[in-house]
DNA sequence: ATAATATTTAGGCATTTGTCTAAATATCTA
DNA sequence: TAGATATTTAGACAAATGCCTAAATATTAT
């Protein structure tokens, strides 16, 4: 959960995860949408790799990058455990 | 979202909002539950304040927190637009 | 093989963060 | 009013974070 938070406590990281509902985008494209350089935004993206919440394949020159919600599970978790016991009162 | 994100972005801060599931809370018995100084823990439970997961009270000397869960209503949003865009595939 | 494009890695720097000790403030009790 | 207890505020410091430029790596095309 650790690495989870920490990937998401960054306001670039979790625009970057809003982008990619749309679909799968390059690390150029990416980089493209922000006023941040390249090598800034492949950074990000190494954070949200290693948190899982991304997943990337190389096609050639470029890299896609896509979307992993699978790890979100846990936190919607944590997050739900505080409301249901609002119920308990 | 940010100071959400910032304050629970840090695992004692997170453990605080555990604790606190059980029943409120004195600033001394919280920092007590710690291996952490009274004034660390003062600061963490401010930070918790700002993002109004927390709410706090004087009693005569002592001051009580509890908790704020409806702040994370966005957040869980948040997160359920990932995983119901899921299901749109 | 060389040049061009896509991306990452390396290294440096300023800001933010989490911690501490010392001091200040607030309340209660004798 | 003094002294004890509860908590916060202030100031300092090391570690982590986010950004940048320059250089390295990988792939494609000429």
């Amino acid at each position: 959960m650790n690495k989870l938070f920490k990937a998401l406590n960054d306001n670039t990281r979790r625009e970057i995860l809003d982008k990619l509902r749309e679909g799968d985008m390059t690390a150029g494209e990416i980089a493209d949408m922000f006023d941040i350089s390249k090598p800034s935004i492949s950074h990000h993206l190494d954070i949200l790799k290693q948190a899982e919440l991304l997943e990337s394949h190389r096609n050639g020159q470029f890299i896609h990058y896509s979307l992993n919600t699978t790890v979100m599970d846990d936190i919607i978790n944590w997050f739900l455990t505080f409301k249901s016991q609002e119920n308990e009162k």
